[in-house]
DNA sequence: AGCTATTTGCAACCCAGTATCATAAAGCAC
DNA sequence: GTGCTTTATGATACTGGGTTGCAAATAGCT
C-alpha cells in the first residue's frame, strides 16, 4: 500500500507525460524549478532560476509553460492580494486546497488548511449546483507578530 | 429604528467626506458610476461610463480614485479568475462578504453568501491570530446550466 | 474673494503578458 | 540510428493595464 503521496520530484513531468504532452528540455527545466521552489515564485523569478539551469531559455517559454500547467490543473495561480504590483505567483497544486493569508504590514504569506473550507466548497457545489474546478481564497490583514509588535 | 442599510446613493461620497477626503467633481462622477453599476466593471468600463457624465475625465483619475476607494475599504477589487485577461473588477464593499463563482464555459459570475464562509473567517482570525482586513474567495468551474446543457 | 494644499490632465513611461513566424527539436516509424 | 511530421522554441514586436512627474486647475478653509 503506497504511503500518502509525497513531494516526489518529477511528479509534474510524469503527469504531463501521461497526458501525452511533449516533454522538451526547457519544460523539464521549468517544471523542476516549480517543483523544488520553497516559496511562491512569479514568472520572472521562475525565469531567473530556469536560466541558471539552461541559460538559453526564453521568458516566452516560461509564460507558455505556466499556461500549460494551469490548463492541466497542475499549478495554481495566486495573486497574493496584489501586494507587489500585478505579479502572479505559482505553486504546485496541493492535495488539499489551502488559504493564503498575506500580511499587509510585513508581507509574509501564511498558508492554512481548514475543514470548514472543505465543507464550504461542498456547500457551494450542492447549493449552487456549481461544479468546482479551481478555488482561490486569499485574505489580507495583519499577522500575529505585526499585531502585537508596534515597532518594525 | 433604521431599516437595514440599503443602497443609498451617495453613501460612498458620504463615507469619503466623513474621512476628510476632498470631493472633486471627477471623484463624485466616478463614485456614482461605481455605486449605480449593476454588474462588475473594470477600470476602462468605469472610465467609459464616467466620460458620459463628464467628458473631460482622464483614465489616470479613474485609477487614482479606485486606489483611493480601495485604501479606504469602500470597494473591493476582484480578479474573477482572470477569465478576461488581466483586468480587475470593482464592486462596492458589501455588508457581508460573498463568494464569486465564475463559470469557465459561459463566463457568468454568480455570487453566494454563506454562514460557513463567515465561520471560516472567524476560524482564521482565532486559529491563526490573523486580523482580517479583506478577503477574496473566487471559484472557477461550471454553472448548473453549462453542466446540464452540452450544446451552447 | 483670496490662499494653500490637494487633485487633475497630459504625456511619457513601465512591466506583465501575447502574437507572429522562421527555426529547432521531440518522438514515432522504420 | 535515420528520416519525417508535428509541436515547441526564441527573437521581436506588440498590446494593454497601470504608474510617474509635473504644470495648471480647483476644493475648501478663512
Amino acid at each position: 500500500m503506497p504511503l500518502p503521496e509525497t513531494e516526489a520530484p518529477g511528479r509534474l513531468q510524469a503527469a504531463l507525460a501521461s497526458r501525452g504532452v511533449r516533454l522538451t528540455h526547457q519544460r523539464r527545466t521549468i517544471l523542476s524549478v516549480v517543483e523544488t521552489a520553497n516559496q511562491h515564485l512569479d514568472a520572472s523569478q521562475i525565469l531567473r532560476h530556469a536560466k541558471k539551469l539552461d541559460a538559453g531559455i526564453d521568458r516566452v517559454t516560461v509564460y507558455r509553460t505556466l499556461k500549460l500547467l494551469k490548463r492541466h490543473g497542475l499549478v495554481d495561480e495566486l495573486d497574493l492580494m496584489h501586494m507587489q504590483g500585478e505579479k502572479h505567483f505559482y505553486e504546485r497544486r496541493p492535495q488539499r486546497d489551502h488559504i493564503h493569508m498575506a500580511c499587509l504590514r510585513c508581507g509574509k504569506i501564511l498558508e492554512f488548511e481548514s475543514d470548514l473550507f472543505d465543507r464550504l466548497k461542498g456547500q457551494i457545489q450542492r447549493d449552487c449546483r456549481f461544479h468546482i474546478v479551481v478555488t482561490r481564497l486569499e485574505v489580507g490583514g495583519y499577522c500575529a507578530q505585526c499585531r502585537t509588535n508596534p515597532s518594525p
